[in-house]
DNA sequence: TGTGCCCTGGTA
DNA sequence: TACCAGGGCACA
């Protein structure tokens, strides 16, 4: 599922396809999505050029030459099939733009909770959001700030967009097992050094997705990356030969293990 | 702070 | 055929 490495090589396709095109339609074929691109929405982009494409943890943010923002979000199954106009229609499009210069970009997404809003110019404020994990403002010392406000477990906080944007279920037990942190353990109660630890782990998985060929989750499908802890319930710990464990926490697995997360 | 809802393809 | 997956949000 597309988090902060997969989103960003989403818009990285996405700037290479488009950046400098003029959009000439703008069509939605799933209801839930219609919700939020609304159909003034979709006429406001209409004859724009698209000027850039931001990344903000999970989100993309699309900005056109007037200073419309499309943001988007992939949420669980979102992805973008990008090809020219005349390509049929890929399996699971949710929503259309068509650009001037024949190149069209479509919102595939299996399970449709892919949400895509459009923002008249000035009017996004994304001040709610946490640190970009992967800035250098990003510290072990801003980290252990933000973790000392937060009394529930730690697994919960590293998924709060409030205090990290763009972690996810899979990248949050990935760091979890790398820093060698139990996922019950309240945030607030973490040492220094096991928060910095944790820090590092986070810049380390995140990294390393997106450093790799396949862009860490997109490589999953591709059987060419196996996580450490994540979707292993059962199967032995490569670090420390204990069996991974399956836990629910705020309605999400966690996987971790039980030998050396402590 | 915890729970349920939105969604639907894949899996058991 | 029933259930599971889960990001973000509303609500209790």
């Amino acid at each position: 599922m597309p988090e902060l490495p997969e989103v960003e090589y989403a818009a990285g396709r996405l700037r290479a396809a488009a950046i400098g095109a003029t959009v000439s339609s703008v069509e939605v074929s799933h209801p839930a999505l219609a919700r939020t691109l609304t159909l003034a929405a979709r006429k406001s982009l209409i004859g724009k050029t698209l000027t850039a494409v931001q990344r903000r943890g999970k989100m993309q943010l699309i900005t056109f030459d007037d200073g419309h923002v499309l943001e988007v979000h992939f949420r669980m199954t979102g992805d973008w099939d990008i090809g020219q106009a005349s390509d049929a229609a890929p399996r699971f499009e949710r929503a259309r733009l068509q650009f001037s210069n024949g190149v069209r970009v479509s919102l595939v997404d299996s399970r449709a909770l892919g949400v895509m809003r459009v923002h008249a110019p000035g009017a996004l404020t994304l001040s709610a959001m946490g640190v970009e994990p992967l800035d250098d403002t990003f510290t072990a010392e801003t980290f252990a700030s933000a973790l000392a406000k937060q009394s529930r477990a730690i697994k919960l906080v590293l998924l709060n967009q409030r205090v990290l944007a763009g972690v996810g279920n899979i990248y949050a037990c990935e760091a979890l097992w790398v820093a060698r942190i139990h996922p019950t353990r309240a945030a607030s109660a973490l040492s220094f050094a096991r928060v910095k630890r944790l820090r590092d782990a986070v810049r380390k998985v995140l990294t390393a997705a997106t450093n790799s060929r396949y862009y860490g989750s997109a490589a999953v499908a591709a059987d060419d990356v196996t996580w450490r802890v994540y979707d292993r319930e059962g199967q032995t710990c490569t670090r420390c030969r204990s069996r991974i464990r399956r836990i629910t926490q705020g309605a999400r697995s966690t996987y971790y293990c039980g030998g050396c997360q402590r």
